[in-house]
RNA sequence: GCGGGCGUAGCCGAACUGGUAUAGGCGCAUGCCUUAGGAGCAUGUGGGGCAACCCGUGGAGGUUCGAGUCCUCUCGCCCGCACCA
């Protein structure tokens, strides 16, 4: 048989054309447009560290497929791009190379941006940002100024975490696992003044806010929570039996307060020095300059044993009037609550492990029954769970209810009051390097701190400065930086030489999309509000508590402020797995990389798109697979094949498919990538796709005709895989004689009355266990599908001729014939 | 330790509210076509049994006409937090 000289899919001759036209028609070009319902589609903008690999891709298609989706579903759809431009890797460069951190950045977005366009993932480039371009970072510094003027940025000396590494301060929340979040170093504790964000003021607005997130993934939002760490509770006040003074403890458990045996303060706590007596104080001491030197990690790991100093001063317990002697140790933070704690080794273990060691007295005063058992057992009961006993008056009561009153008495007796703590700490944004915003403060010797005006912004980082090996910040070094004149009073000052952590940057990027040429405001509150809240952010898991929850804390801050109607940026977050190949996390640094360049050469972009969303659930990490790969590019031949190839494809053997079954199957298919897509699951929607392509080929080699039916098929597969695979979806489009782009005509819809079968089938049980299947008429009645049931010989062998005493009927589906 | 999640073919994974377990892909086997093929196409592919059937979703119980799905216990793995008073 004479075969047509059909051409052959070949996607690098094919790609480069349908990218041109989509850029021509300005595929994801938009405004506001009220008669529209919008959709703003987000993926977390990347810091440009150089050439992008596969792992890094998953991320832009699965935004790239939701945003072609959701333009295909009518919707007006933003969906931008930008870059997190500044930041530390761009800067050492700088000082092993010599290549300025502008030229290096603008180099690896180029290179990012080139092979974003190859790939096909396309995104409204007029909309683009850059952190470390003035026309944004002028609005990061607004930004500093609007938190200052509402009182929430603030400097104070702390005691902060210090990269020895990188040579800056670090934020709690970028301490990972007990090291620095970026290089991997333990970190140093230094004292410094530094600025701070006053994020602690939105805990609980940002805590009880979680629970409207319900598009959010449920561990994402319980790690926010669990950051947050809000504890209610109460501050006792215990007077010092020798001196004036008193302690503050907080504690989550006033009930206790009988069985607070003794007390302890963390070492730094202010008063240490004063209560410690003189026979105590060489031990004291040693123990304070032990502690210094300790890192974070060594102090908080729970292996550590236990370790203290009495002091030699006793505090008066209040409730019960006794002196309980006073210790030091390094359980107790400083940072928490008020750096000192009540022990209660009755009824928590770490008290308890502390008591052991060092032979304090243990009473009980919680039990489970309202009468004390006599014996103090490791559990600790919660507060819904016991009884408080050997309490005095409030022997008894429930624990929850001792809570109470005990507060209440304290409160009357003017000796405490109900409080809540959190373990979130105000963020601390300072940090002393070059590539960065520079905080658009100086210091005049006249009037301290003054803001930099609104007007006077942008404050230039200077392009020319010498990066130092030694880590120190160039800009303490660039004299015309540095050297400035008070915006108040005119006279000679000093600029501030620190820059603000880059998750300041990204704290606020989603907003400035929406009015990203603007050079009057940051953004526009009409733009913004028709835009805001992102419908739709996906990025990965790192972020979970950094920038999502300083993303959420200035959203609320700006909201306040009147500038933008909605208090939560993100309705709805995916986080996508991460790709691995050999076993290890894709990256530049393990070498097992696929590029997007290996892959266009290779097999075509599309290919490489369709692997990435049908690799596994997108929400779990997947190995990569070149097997797997190849497997996909055999799907989009054999798809090529169907609607370009020739007429012939071979014997007829293929399963028989009606024209009504493959309308059917296209209409389930369109069904089921719809719901697919919309919830996130483009594995399953990848598979449905080559089901509907499996039952064209059947239908073909069965006999079927390329005929009008076929047309239609061919034509709404070629718009179900605009989304996925566009290139060639935009080529069988118009090999296909259709007008315009696939990617502007509408998703197809789902026709109810062609899912309808004329016979289904039905499963046929006795007592549970699966005995036949039978073809029956769709809708059939309960009374004829149990007939045909008792008809099938392998019913009536399983009845073993009794007669069924009853009948479970799922209409369409099963009939389960009950002998017993 | 606490919190979140997960255990299904040789491998990656499907299975909406309990209702045909294993869709789709990889791999493998056989065949067709090829000078050739890490190409293409077709068929088959959980285990046992000649068969009727039996067994099978980490393990053990339970609820139910019916359990991968619900409940209890248990084992294993992953992630997050980790002396936060």
């Amino acid at each position: 048989m004479a075969k047509t000289a059909a051409p052959v899919y070949d996607p690098q001759a094919i790609e480069p054309k349908w990218r041109a036209a989509w850029k021509r028609a300005g595929l994801f070009k938009v405004s506001e447009d009220a008669g529209k319902p919008k959709f703003y589609n987000l993926v977390m903008f990347p810091y440009p560290s150089g050439p992008l690999h596969m792992g890094h891709f998953r991320n832009y298609v699965i935004g790239d497929a939701f945003a072609r989706y959701k333009l295909m579903r009518g919707y007006n759809v933003l969906n931008p791009f930008g870059w997190d431009a500044f930041g530390l890797p761009a800067e050492n460069a700088a000082i092993k190379s010599g290549i300025p951190p502008r030229v290096s950045t603008e180099e690896n977005i180029r290179i990012s941006k080139h092979e974003l366009d190859l790939m096909g993932v396309m995104y409204a480039w007029d909309r683009e940002v850059t952190t470390c371009n003035p026309d944004y970072y002028r609005w990061t510094q607004w930004l500093f100024l609007k938190l200052l003027e509402r009182g929430l940025a603030y400097k104070k000396l702390a005691s902060v975490n210090w990269c020895p590494k990188d040579n800056t301060v670090l934020a709690n929340e970028q301490i990972v696992n007990g090291v620095c979040w970026r290089c991997g170093t333990k970190p140093t504790k230094k004292d410094l003044d530094q600025w701070f964000f006053k994020i602690t003021a939105y805990a609980d607005r940002l805590l009880d806010d979680l629970d409207r997130l319900d598009r959010w993934p449920e561990r994402v939002r319980v790690m926010q929570a669990n950051w947050i760490g809000r504890s209610h509770g109460a501050d006792l006040e215990f007077p010092l039996a020798e001196r004036p003074d008193r302690i503050t403890a907080f504690t989550t458990r006033p009930d206790t307060v009988y069985g607070a045996t003794f007390m302890v303060l963390a070492p730094e706590h202010p008063l240490v020095a004063a209560l410690t007596t003189d026979k105590q104080r060489a031990e004291v001491t040693a123990y304070i300059e032990k502690t210094r030197m300790e890192t974070e990690i060594d102090r908080l790991s729970t292996e550590h044993e236990k370790t203290g100093v009495f002091t030699g001063g006793y505090a008066i317990n209040p409730f019960t009037n006794e002196r309980v002697p006073i210790w030091i140790a390094d359980y107790v933070l400083a940072t928490y609550g008020s750096g000192a704690i009540m022990g209660v080794p009755g009824n928590d273990e770490r008290d308890l492990e502390f008591a052991k060691k060092f032979g304090l007295p243990v009473r009980e005063i919680v039990s489970t029954t309202p009468q004390p058992t006599g014996a103090v057992t490791a559990t600790v009961l919660g507060l819904e769970q016991g009884y408080a006993v050997n309490s005095g008056p409030y022997s008894g009561l429930r624990s929850r209810e001792a809570f109470d009153r005990i507060i209440t008495d304290a409160e009357n007796r003017r000796i405490g009051r109900r409080t809540t703590t959190y373990r979130l700490r105000d963020w601390l944004i300072s940090r002393q390097r070059y590539w960065g915003v520079p905080i658009p403060v100086v210091y005049c010797p006249e009037h301290g701190i003054v803001p930099v005006p609104e007007a006077d912004l942008p404050v230039l980082l200077p392009p020319d400065v010498e990066f130092r090996s030694d880590g120190q910040n160039p800009l303490l070094y660039a004299k015309e930086f540095v050297n400035t004149t008070c915006p108040r009073c005119g006279k000679t000052a000093r600029r501030e030489t620190d820059t603000m952590d880059t998750f300041v940057d990204s704290s606020w990027y989603f907003l400035r999309y929406s009015s990203a040429q603007d050079d009057h405001e940051p953004f526009s509150t009409e733009k913004a509000n028709y835009w805001m809240p992102v419908d739709q952010y996906t990025g990965g898991i790192e972020h979970a508590i950094l920038h999502l929850l300083y993303s959420r804390f200035v959203t609320k801050v700006l909201h306040d402020a009147g500038m933008v109607a909605a208090d939560e940026p993100f309705t709805s977050l995916f986080t996508q797995g991460m790709i691995l190949r050999f076993g290890r996390v894709m990256s530049k640094s393990a070498g097992n990389g696929v590029t997007p360049d290996e892959m266009v050469e290779k097999y075509g972009a599309d290919t490489g798109r369709v692997y990435e969303l049908f690799i596994g659930p997108p929400e779990l990490d997947a190995e990569w697979n070149d097997r797997g790969v190849d497997g996909v590019a055999r799907f989009l031949h054999r798809v090529w094949r169907l609607v370009v190839g020739e007429e012939d494809n071979g014997p007829s053997t293929g399963t028989p498919v009606s024209s009504a079954g493959l309308l059917r199957k296209l209409h389930e298919t369109i069904d089921k990538v719809s719901r697919d897509v919309e919830a996130f699951h483009f594995n399953t929607a990848m598979a449905a796709l080559m089901e509907l392509s499996n039952a064209m080929q059947d239908y073909i080699q069965a006999g079927g005709r390329r005929d009008e039916t076929w047309d239609g098929v061919a034509r709404d597969l070629a718009r179900l895989l605009a989304p996925f695979a566009p290139h060639l979806a935009e080529e069988l489009w118009q090999r296909m004689g259709q007008e315009g782009l696939v990617a502007m005509t509408p998703w197809p819809t789902v026709d109810p009355g062609l899912l309808r079968r004329e016979t289904v089938t039905i499963v046929v049980q006795v007592d549970g266990k699966l005995r036949d299947r039978l073809e029956m008429a769709s809708g059939i009645s309960e009374a004829e599908a149990r007939d045909q049931a008792l008809k099938s010989p392998n019913v009536r062998r399983a009845l073993d001729s009794k007669e069924p005493a009853r009948a479970i009927f799922v209409p369409d589906r099963l009939i389960n014939l009950v002998s017993r």
